[in-house]
RNA sequence: GCGAGACUGGCGGAAUUGGUAGACGCGCUAGACUUAGGAUCUAGUAUCUAACGGUGUGGGGGUUCGAGUCCCCCGUCUCGCACCA
């Protein structure tokens, strides 16, 4: 009979439903386990086949545990604010509200069909005032504490959209992400989290979670520390000083010029009256050029003289000042001392200009007079350096910031590439920032009495060049809190990623309305002890929830310093190559497929197609054996209906009194649920379903020939065994056995026998100079003198051995005899 | 340019610490049962060879009794970072 996946699936979702059997206990603390996936967000496209195979699989690990006992806690969720929606609603009038929660709705019908076990008691959604007034909150709470503030930075344009872009949103050739127009760089005042108080914590705290590699590393280079000092060096003829940040002290007598960035507002009090012109040309070409373009490492090296000079303070050598764009305005000091013996980028600017290079690093088995034909970078011996002359690199480098110090030239100093969040956005799709702009006070917090400041419905959210917002009336005039007079509220919104910084606090008790979240349960829940997700967000929404979580320790609301203490990356399904996307048009719909097979089926091809972590390109082509594998199942279990109850099995049996097909079957299902454990344990389900397939295969051939309490020793672990990859399926076979319970109500797992899992005799393989001759089968842990008497019995492999001396042989117990012979 | 990872049959992919390469699945071939088969079951399926046997894990070298696995060189692809002083 074909198996009815449809009535099957549909009857256990609504037993899970209605029985509640998802629903965690939050008293119960020992081994608890909080599984998490990123959460959704609920765009017009809704559920992909990248959905599925990030959730379902997750849903199987969670499953596995919670069937060996665990307390899993498994939520989901809505991420949604953002600018798709808002891009739909320009587009279709539709307002993101009301498509937001169209799509939620049918999301999450989508969800349940997958048959996860999430927690919907927990279920939230961030565009909603009682989860976006904890954004406001946070904010405030980090305003007070300085790490909230205002300045004016550089921000990517789209002159088509009249819109700020965020850095994902601009393509890799610097174009808008939506319409392909150039996007140009414009000076806003922006609001800023200042992530950068964090930095080394955020870098010293990767080596406590078990995350990938990888993904620690990039976080690594982002955060991106460097060691080195600062130099002031005095600008002649005037009081005006640039100091610069360098790695390498150590070259500090290599300096033949300087260079500051082109937009430093130091160049417009040194630059010299006959060089304004060439100055001023040369930031007008800077300034068409993209970040991409200025940054980019293939551009030849430009720049213009200021005429000006800079007195090197440990020599008191006269260096001409130069403005260059590869001196970065937002990179340490935004002026660099320029030696272009030992780096190359300043070796390729001097040689360009024609600078002077002056040699102070010796390399070694080289002469102080040889020519340099390119920068050395490495370190060695000083010379040219004065008193620092004949000292290592290593040693000179602390000597000289010892010395700059002495002497007030300069200190020792570590800097980061990572820099500050640019969370503002003139956009009207997100969190208001509560903040009010009173002409008499200056900039005024909201205060938390007041808040939500709520997002007006109302609204004209076609984007304009400023934030929707501060269109409405309504929403921008405000009293002041401090003064009382008319004021204006804050008009832009918040990133999203603020919102998702947070939510898997929030979703431990999403009903809360007097804190942030409940406390208490994230004393007991918090770290997130299983967080799987694309890979893509590894230095956005992963340092940022870092950052966020330290911050909300430092409040005293959580002990824990990190929020995912283990981490793992599902691979992207790609579609003839490329990324599904409903703008490309290459959305695999699951529910074509699940209509066909069965969520079960859906599910576990997901898994078998290949290593979680590596995805693939989609192709429907091998779902058949999966479906047939279920369909296997499914016959099985139907033939031996209540076998469990008419002939119950015994915890374990003595092998030795089995019969031989009882023996290899005993055999057999103990040595699948080992390497299923294993396997799932690490996230290698296509491996699990495969152990799975060699079982049912292996059923097929003699499980007829067993007793029947052997039967049902075998039958209720498989059904356990199918629980985490095929739930519906799992639940069904299990109640076909005759079992009271419903598996996942009163979780069961089935420990492997280990006195079953070595076999009798092993497959020896027997090579003669390394060469495979044959194998034989000998009892297990045979010894090296009757396996060689069973080659020459053999004559196969005999043969090969005639007329030779044997030199030596190689034993491997169990696996292997290689005899070497001349 | 720098960094990380990958490369195994027609296809997706398996292979503890080096120890019988190709598990499992798709596809394909043959057979069985069928009115039918895009259902099911059985057998086969890396490759060359009539066979003995040889050759095979991107290419080339090396270490070893033995290499997909370790070392060196090269190629192709994917991802990340891209002047961070």
């Amino acid at each position: 009979m074909r198996y009815p996946f449809s009535e099957v699936e549909t009857k256990w979702q609504k037993f899970w439903e209605d029985k509640n059997v998802y629903k965690t206990d939050f008293s119960k603390t020992d081994k608890k386990l909080y599984t998490l996936v990123m959460f959704i967000y609920p765009s017009g496209a809704k559920l992909h086949c990248g959905h599925w195979y990030n959730y379902g699989p997750t849903d199987t690990w969670a499953r596995y545990k919670k069937l060996k006992g665990f307390n899993v806690y498994e939520p989901m969720g809505y991420d949604a604010f953002g600018l798709p929606a808002e891009n739909y609603a320009i587009k279709t009038g539709i307002h993101p509200y009301d498509s937001t929660m169209t799509n939620i709705a049918d999301i999450r019908q989508q969800l349940k069909k997958i048959g996860c076990m999430y927690d919907w008691n927990s279920e939230l959604m961030t565009c909603v005032p009682e989860y976006y007034k904890w954004n406001q909150w946070l904010f405030i709470q980090l305003y007070k504490k300085g790490l909230a503030y205002r300045k004016n930075a550089p921000v990517n344009w789209c002159p088509s959209c009249q819109t700020v872009l965020a850095n994902e949103q601009v393509s890799a050739d610097g174009t808008c992400e939506r319409c392909g127009t150039e996007v140009i760089q414009k000076h806003l005042t922006q609001w800023f989290f200042k992530i950068t108080d964090y930095a080394e914590e955020l870098l010293s705290g990767l080596n406590t979670i078990n995350w990938p590699d990888k993904t620690k590393l990039m976080q690594k280079n982002w955060i991106g520390k460097s060691v080195g000092s600062e130099v002031k060096f005095k600008v002649e003829n005037s009081d005006e000083e640039i100091t610069v940040f360098t790695t390498r002290p150590d070259t500090l007598f290599g300096v033949t010029y300087v260079v500051i960035a082109p937009e430093h507002s130091l160049v417009d009090k040194l630059v010299k009256p006959e060089f304004k012109d060439g100055v001023a040309k040369y930031r007008d070409e800077i300034k068409s050029l993209t970040e991409i373009e200025r940054t980019s490492t293939v551009k030849e090296k430009t720049g213009a003289p200021t005429g000006a000079y800079a007195i090197n303070p440990v020599n008191n050598e006269r260096v001409p000042i130069w403005i260059a764009d590869y001196a970065l305005l937002t990179y340490g000091t935004g002026c660099v001392m320029a030696v272009p013996a030992h780096d190359e980028r300043d070796f390729e600017f001097a040689k360009k200009f024609e600078l002077a290079i002056k040699k102070v690093i010796l390399q070694p088995g080289t002469n102080p007079e040889d020519e340099l034909k390119e920068a050395y970078t490495d370190t060695g011996i000083l010379v040219n350096s004065a008193q620092f002359d004949g000292t290592p690199s290593v040693e000179a480098k602390a000597k000289i910031i010892e010395y700059l110090e002495q002497n007030n030239f300069g200190r020792g100093k570590i800097n980061y590439r990572l820099r500050d969040w640019l969370i503002s956005r003139q956009r009207y799709w997100g969190t208001p920032i509560p903040v009010i702009h009173c002409p008499k006070c200056g900039e005024v917090l909201v205060e938390e009495k007041d808040l939500p400041v709520t997002l007006p419905y109302d609204v004209d959210f076609k984007s304009e060049g400023v934030s929707p917002l501060a269109r409405n009336e309504k929403f921008m005039n405000v009293k002041c809190p401090k003064c009382g007079g008319d004021a204006k509220r804050e008009a832009d919104t918040m990133d999203t990623f603020v919102d998702s910084s947070w939510y898997y606090f929030r979703y431990l008790n999403p009903k809360i309305s007097d804190k942030i979240f409940d406390t208490e349960l994230a004393d007991k829940f918090i770290p997130v002890d299983m967080y799987v997700g694309g890979a893509e967000h590894a230095t956005m929404h992963l340092l940022y929830a870092r950052f966020i979580h330290k911050f909300i320790r430092d409040l005293g609301l959580t002990k824990s310093d990190e929020p995912f203490s283990n981490l793992i990356h599902q691979g992207t399904i790609t579609n003839q190559g490329a990324k599904m996307s409903k703008s490309k048009g290459n959305v695999v719909n699951p529910d074509t497929f699940t209509a066909k097979v069965g969520s079960d089926v859906f599910r576990l091809y997901l898994m078998f197609m290949g290593p979680y972590e590596l995805g693939g390109d989609w192709s429907d082509k091998g779902i058949s054996g999966t479906e047939r594998f279920i369909e296997r199942a499914y016959d099985l279990f139907t033939a031996h209906k209540d076998i469990c109850k008419t002939a119950p099995a015994k915890e374990k049996y003595d092998i030795a009194a089995l019969s031989n097909e009882e023996k290899v079957i005993y055999r057999k299902i103990n040595q699948t649920i080992n390497k299923y454990e294993t396997e799932i344990d690490h996230f290698r389900f296509n491996t699990a379903i495969a152990s799975l397939m060699e079982l049912i295969n292996e059923l097929g051939k003699n499980i007829n020939l067993c007793s029947n309490e052997i039967k049902a020793y075998v039958l209720e672990r498989f059904a356990a065994l199918l629980g985490p990859v095929a739930p519906h399926i799992a639940e069904e076979a299990w109640q076909m056995l005759g079992k009271e319970k419903s598996l996942f109500e009163a979780p069961v797992w089935f420990d492997a026998d280990k006195s079953a899992l070595t076999e009798d005799s092993a497959q020896i393989a027997v090579q003669v100079n390394g060469k495979l001759r044959g194998s034989l089968v000998a009892p297990t842990n045979s010894d090296e003198e009757f396996v060689k008497s069973l080659v020459y019995a053999d004559e196969k492999i005999a043969k090969h051995l005639e007329g030779k001396t044997v030199i030596k042989s190689i034993f491997v117990k169990n696996k292997i005899l290689n005899i070497v012979v001349k």
